[in-house]
DNA sequence: GTAACTGCAAAATATTTGCATCCTT
DNA sequence: AAGGATGCAAATATTTTGCAGTTAC
């Protein structure tokens, strides 16, 4: 696991500091959309509030991680899958936001189905939000 | 337009009340999704701050606004179609935002693809957004 | 008349910026 | 050594809450 941290960090052109090291881990360790709050109560105190929102602006703008979507307005992310770099994204997965324990998952193997835009229209990016109750509450 | 202002405020067991009716109309005038701030430059400081985060959570809780994700952060709302009541909303249209002018709208004639979701999920709502460049920026 | 709506003040939360210091490369 | 990363202070933005006064029904 850790190796795997360094090997990330490296690919996409992050110095190796502890700090992101942690962040990293625990993006790695919970498989779910996280945001700055979950990342802050997880270190307890080890890191500032301030070098949180710089290091997720990082690994955002680095193709690390991808902002995920969410009808609360509290900003989400998760680790961006091993085709995105800085220069492009590919994310073709919808996103599902459990009501009931309000975990949001990358719902990797149902794609983004494609769909026809009115003329004129140009697609760049794609995000598919479902709302619901996830198998674990059911 | 008034007359419809009233009966759409009216038919959402909301009170009339001159504050309603001028961010109703905003609403019905700009046929896009809006934010607070919107709102607020567009009332430009006929009534307090506070109020419209009121008025925006009334209209939200009766079913006359949805929320329309944003991937900026910023939360924005839109007029519900006519099948939505405060017991249950029926969007099934996508949103489309415009990188260039930065504006988002409804695309009402093109529906969400249904998909099949894994075992034990189950959908409640869902929000599709696509971002990309608009007819009138093309 | 009464419950709901509004304005003002203030608190709580979220995010950004400047600057001095420290660390990775 | 140099540029990037961090911590601290503070500014800015966003949203919520309490309370007193006002208004719609």
């Amino acid at each position: 696991m850790d190796g795997q941290v360094k090997s990330l960090l490296k690919k996409h052109s992050l110095r190796l500091t502890q700090g992101r090291k942690d962040v990293l881990s625990i993006f790695l360790h919970r498989n779910i959309a996280i945001s700055h709050s979950d990342i802050e109560s997880d270190i307890d105190g080890k890191y500032d509030r301030v070098t949180i929102y710089r290091t997720l602006k990082s690994f955002l703008e680095k193709g690390l991680i991808h902002k995920v979507l969410d009808d609360s307005g509290a900003t989400r992310y998760a680790l961006c899958n091993d085709n995105c770099s800085e220069a492009e994204h590919q994310h073709n997965h919808i996103h599902f936001k459990c009501q009931s324990c309000d975990e949001t998952t990358c719902l990797d193997h149902v794609n983004i189905p494609s769909v026809t835009l009115p003329d004129g229209f140009q697609m760049a990016e794609s995000n598919f939000l479902i709302t619901g109750t996830c198998a674990k509450c059911a």
